[in-house]
DNA sequence: CAGTGGTCTAGACCACCAA
DNA sequence: TGGTGGTCTAGACCACTGC
C-alpha cells in the first residue's frame, strides 16, 4: 500500500477554495472570508491561508485589496486572435475550448512616442540595426472595462519612418501598418513569439497585478515584401486575462 | 514631491538576485547560498529571503531542491513552432527575439490509451459529441535532456477511430493526423488556443514543477475538409521551458 | 549527522479602507 | 476606529541530501 506523500496544507485549501469558486459558492466579485476567519475555519495559522490566497491570486483567480478584503475575480478573458482571416462558414463559432469576450475595443491610455532613441541589444538586433542607428518608439496601455490589461511598445527604424505620421501620437486611420504601407514598406508577413516570466516592478505598477503573477511576453516581428523588418511590438500582457487564439490551414 | 512607495523588500532581493544571475554571477547549474547565509547577507529574515527565491523558482530561474540547495536552472528553451511552414531564404534565421533549441525531438513516455471514454463536458461540446457518445483518449509525456516539458492528452470521437491504428499505442509513421488521412478524414486547418494557469497536483507532479509554477494551457482543434472536429489535442507546458511561436503572412 | 529547503506557528507593525 | 491585507520577524519541526 503505497501512501501518497501528503499534498501540504496550504494547496489543499487552495484546491478547497478554487472549487467553491468553480462550484460557484463565491461568485464573481465577492468577497472572500478574511484570513483570519479562514484561518479559524480551516484551523490553521494564518500565514498558511495567506500562502494558499498567494496561489489563488498569482493565478488571478481573486484580487486582494488592502485594507478591504479578498475578492473573486469576475474572469472573461479576453480573446486575442493572432491571424485574422475570413472563415469558411459554420467553422468556428461556438467551438472554442474556453468562452471570451471578442473583439471587444479596449481603451488606450500613457500613449508616448520618442525619436532618435536607441532600442535595447535584442531589439536592434532583430531589426537590422547598425551600430549607433536608433529607433523610433511607441509605447501605450490598453484597458478593458477599466482594468489595465495590456502594456505595448513598438519599435521601428528611426531613418524609415522620421517625418511620417509614425512619428506623431495619432498615426491616422488604419494605424501604423496603413503609414508603412504608405511608405512603401507594407508589413506582410509576421511573427509572433511568446514567453511566460514575472514581472518588472514597473509592468505590474502599471497593470495593476501582484508581483507574483506571471506575464505573457509577446513579441510580434513584422516584415515587409522585401524581408526587412519594418516594426516590432513588444507586448505585455496579463496572463489571466488573455485567451490567445491561432488558426491556421494545415 | 512625490515619494514612490518603497518596493517590498523581498522584491528588491528578488531583483537582487535576478540581476546577478543574469550578469552571469551564478552560472546555470551554480548553487546559490543557503537561505540563512543568504538571510544574513541582506540582513533580513530567513523568510523573507524565502519569499524571494520563491518568485525567483515560480518562474523558473532557479530550481531548489530539499536537502540540497538552490540551483540556477539552465535556460535553453524550447521553440515550438505552431505553424510548419516553408519559409522563403533569408527570412527568420537569426532573427528571433529569444534564442531558443529548435527542431529538437523530445523523449516521450507515459504514452496510454483508451477507448470509450466520456470526455470531460467542454471536451465533448467541441467533438460534437452526441449525449452517451464517447471518444478515444490518448495521453503522453514529452521529456526533454530528462527533464519533463509537456503533457499532451489528445481526444477523437470513437466512432471515427475505432478499428483503427489509432487506438494502438505505435500509430506508425506520420501519427495519428496520417492516419486520420488515411480515414479520409485528414486535418487541413488547425485552431490553438492558450491560457496560463495554475498545475494542478497531479500535473506538478509530473512535470516535476513547484505547485507555484504557472503552466501553459495549449489546446489544438483539428478540423477536416468538412469542417468536423476530428482531434482535440490538450496540452499542458512548463511555462518555463518554452517559447511559441507562429508566422502568418497578412 | 550536519546542513538544506519545506512547512507551519505565533505574533508584531504598518498602510489602507470602510463605517 | 476597527478590521483588512502586506510585510517582516523569530523560531519550531520535518524530510531529505550528501558526506
Amino acid at each position: 500500500m503505497s501512501h501518497e506523500p501528503a499534498r501540504p496544507k496550504y494547496q489543499r485549501i487552495a484546491d478547497d477554495l478554487r472549487a467553491s469558486i468553480d462550484r460557484g459558492e463565491y461568485q464573481p466579485g465577492d468577497r472572500l472570508p478574511g484570513e483570519n476567519s479562514l484561518a479559524a475555519d480551516f484551523g490553521v495559522a494564518p500565514l498558511t491561508v495567506r500562502q494558499a490566497l498567494g496561489l489563488l491570486r498569482a493565478e488571478g483567480l481573486v484580487d486582494s485589496r488592502k485594507g478591504s478584503g479578498v475578492f473573486v475575480q469576475s474572469f472573461r478573458p479576453i480573446r486575442r486572435r493572432g491571424i485574422h482571416r475570413l472563415r469558411r462558414d459554420g467553422w468556428g463559432s461556438g467551438q472554442t475550448i474556453w468562452s471570451a469576450d471578442d473583439d471587444r475595443s479596449p481603451d488606450v491610455d500613457q500613449i508616448n512616442v520618442h525619436e532618435d532613441v536607441a532600442p535595447p541589444e535584442h531589439i536592434a538586433r532583430v531589426l537590422g540595426l547598425a551600430d549607433e542607428e536608433t529607433s523610433c518608439v511607441r509605447g501605450r496601455r490598453y484597458s478593458m472595462d477599466g482594468r489595465p490589461v495590456m502594456l505595448a511598445t513598438s519599435y521601428l527604424p528611426q531613418t524609415l519612418v522620421a517625418g511620417s505620421p509614425i512619428t506623431q501620437a495619432e498615426t491616422g486611420p488604419g494605424g501604423i501598418y496603413a503609414r508603412l504601407a504608405d511608405l512603401g514598406h507594407e508589413p506582410v508577413r509576421f511573427r509572433e513569439e511568446i514567453r511566460s516570466r514575472m514581472p518588472t516592478g514597473e509592468e505590474a505598477a502599471r497593470l495593476s497585478i501582484p508581483a507574483d503573477r506571471t506575464v505573457l511576453k509577446l513579441v510580434r516581428t513584422a516584415f515587409d515584401a522585401e524581408g526587412r523588418v519594418v516594426e516590432i511590438n513588444d507586448m505585455t500582457l496579463d496572463s489571466a486575462a488573455y485567451v490567445l487564439d491561432y488558426e491556421f490551414d494545415a
